[in-house]
DNA sequence: TACATATACTTCACCACTCAAGTATATATT
DNA sequence: AATATATACTTGAGTGGTGAAGTATATGTA
C-alpha cells in the first residue's frame, strides 16, 4: 500500500510536470520565432544525425509521433526553407530530410531562447512543485 | 563558457525528456481511455479543488492553455457526461466547471493507466538517456 | 518468375488546440 | 447615475496533430 501511494505521486510528479513544461517551452518558442517545439525537434534531430539527414520514419519514432504528422510538420517546414528533400538511391521509397543552412540559423537562435526559458521555468518551478519532481528522479 | 555548455546540455535534457514523456503518456491516455492528457489534467485540477470546481479561467492558467483552448476541450467532456456546469451566483461572467461521478471513475481508472505506464517509460528512459535527464534535475 | 507480405510514405476526415475579435457582466472614476 | 475600463468567457478562422486507408517500392518464398 504504501508503496503504491508512493508511486502514484511519482507518476503524477512525471506527467504533471511533463506536460507543463512543454506546454510552456512550445509557447515560447511559437511567440518568439514563430515554430513549435516539435519543429525544433525536428530540426535538433537533423542536427544530431550523419549528413544532417534523416528518413521521415525515424523522425516520428524518436518524436513519438506518427508517419503523417510528420509529413504534416514538415510541409511548411520546406515551404519557408528550414528543411529540404533528399533521395536515397537504395530505396525509392523513402524521402529523406535534410536540414538547410537557414534551418540550421533558427535552430541557434531558438536554442538560445530555450535555455534561457528554461532557467527561468526552473527557477519558478521550484517554487512550487518541483522538489518533487526531483525526489522522483533521484528515486529511479 | 564552460557554465554555458553546462546549462545547454541541462535544458535540452528538460524540453527532450518533458516532450517525449508527456506525447507518451498521452498517447497512452488516449488510447486506453478516450480521454488525452489535458483532459486527464482538467479532471485532476478539479479532484483536487475545493467543491470539486473551477472556473474555466484558473484551468487554463494552471494548464498553460488558453481561455478559449479550455472551451473547446470541456465541450466534449460535458457531452459525454465528466463535467458539468455550474454557475456563480456573485458573477455572473464566470461558469463554473465540476467533475461529475462519470468523471471521477474515469479519473480514478485513468490515474491507474498512467502509473503504470509512467513506471514502464522510466525504465525504458534509463536505456537511452534518463540518466542526463536525472543528473539535471539533481544538479538544480 | 510470380505472388504475398512488409515498408515508407501520403491523403482524407477529424480532433486539439491558438490568436483575434466579439459579447456580457463587473468594477472604478467622475 | 453615466461612462470607461477590466474580466470571463465564446466564436471564427487557421495550425498541429491522429488513425485509417491508399500508393509505390522492396523483400521473401514457391
Amino acid at each position: 500500500m504504501k508503496n503504491e501511494e508512493k508511486y502514484g505521486a511519482i507518476s503524477k510528479s512525471l506527467w504533471l510536470n511533463s506536460a507543463i513544461i512543454s506546454k510552456h517551452l512550445d509557447n515560447s518558442l511559437s511567440a518568439v520565432h514563430g515554430v513549435g517545439l516539435t519543429e525544433y525537434m525536428v530540426l535538433h534531430s537533423l542536427m544530431a544525425a550523419s549528413n544532417h539527414a534523416l528518413r521521415r520514419i525515424d523522425i516520428a519514432e524518436s518524436l513519438a509521433r506518427t508517419a503523417s504528422g510528420i509529413t504534416r510538420i514538415l510541409l511548411p517546414m520546406e515551404k519557408i526553407g528550414l528543411v529540404a528533400k533528399d533521395v536515397n538511391e537504395r530505396d525509392a521509397r523513402v524521402s529523406l530530410v535534410k536540414i538547410t543552412p537557414a534551418g540550421e540559423v533558427l535552430f541557434n537562435n531558438a536554442t538560445t531562447t530555450l535555455n534561457a526559458r528554461s532557467e527561468v521555468l526552473l527557477k519558478n518551478l521550484d517554487h512550487k512543485g518541483a522538489d518533487k519532481f526531483l525526489a522522483l528522479l533521484q528515486s529511479i
